[in-house]
DNA sequence: GGAGAATATATCGGATCGATAGAAAGGTCT
DNA sequence: AGACCTTTCTATCGATCCGATATATTCTCC
């Protein structure tokens, strides 16, 4: 899914600048499901816009820059329809940890206690953010349940890290050279 | 973690060419860690071989192209060993499943039915592959880590959406209106 | 009163992806 | 045997996208 396809969605969920746009992707249930910057936005409704898919209303403000705000159209939304046909493609994880405690091994394995340790902490920091936001009663059913997908899957990592990262300390303090 | 680094690394685990990078990277342990492209790998293959980081040797083959290995330096090992100083950034997911449910809402709400059962069927596919590499006893106790931690991330995914999938399609054509 | 965050737009260089090309070996189906 | 697809390997190129930065004002905290 391309960032204009990203921006069609959010316009579907209701009207948007392209500065709230970003804020959303950012934290909120949107946090789990892409990522973009002002580098990609701005363009992108830029060429929406211009291909009738969304439309703009700048509303002037004092001192500041106009607020440029965004609405889908029936166009766009026939668009975003004919998109969602489509199987969605396989999520895709991006994990620094991981790859981390895999280098680690070979050239630091001594920091990979360390490693486990910042990432329960970095876990339960994430988990204790949204716990809040999931209980909100004025969000719809599926954004509800994206962030309990979220925090879910959360939860199910630092409980993995907490059974089982033990485990891999031994097995690497036990037999170092083992290999 | 920039493609440079991310090659570094898995030059760190053993010697290896770019197109075995790239297969690392598609397949194993190392899918949930991060992507590459042969688009981004040769260049960082050979920036890194220019900064000394690494060396590569040719070996010649009948009517193929050299095959071109390249093997991490000292230096190469010291740099790794630095950046692994720093604490990994966090995990970042990128769900084309959780927008489409999301923006299928607001437009094809009918949909979302179909996204869920494909979903489930993926995650069980995705499992089964995955399930027999966990297995495998030739592989570090990091790299055994990694592939059992990714599975349990799938598994809870597919949990979730069988325990709580039903629950959103009720509450979607109960009160489809109702927002 | 000043520092810094938040609101808002926008651009630019560089990093990265995805598609493609080329070139041969090896397997499979008919 | 011939046709075709997959695998192995290097490599490039356009389009996309990120991250940093610039600009400008208000609001909040100390």
């Amino acid at each position: 899914m391309d960032i204009r396809t990203l921006c069609l969605g959010i316009l579907a969920l209701g009207d948007a600048t392209g500065y709230e746009i970003r804020k959303m992707v950012r934290e909120g249930a949107l946090s789990f499901v892409a990522e973009a910057s002002f580098g990609s936005i701005y363009p992108a409704l830029s060429q929406l816009a211009r291909d009738g898919l969304i439309t703009c209303r700048s509303e002037p403000q004092e001192g500041r820059p106009d607020k440029k705000i965004y609405a889908i159209t029936e166009a766009g939304r026939e668009a975003l329809r004919r998109v969602l046909q489509q199987p969605p493609a396989a999520d895709r994880v991006r994990s620094d940890f991981l790859a981390a405690l895999l280098f680690a091994e070979a050239v630091a394995p001594e920091r990979i206690p360390a490693l486990l340790f910042l990432r329960r902490e970095q876990l339960a920091a994430q988990i204790a953010a949204l716990e809040p936001l999931a209980q909100d009663e004025t969000l719809s059913a599926t954004q509800r349940f994206v962030l309990r997908y979220g925090l879910h899957q959360l939860k199910a990592a630092l409980a993995f890290l907490e059974e089982e990262g033990g485990r891999l300390e031994e097995a690497l303090s036990v037999s170092p050279a083992a290999e």
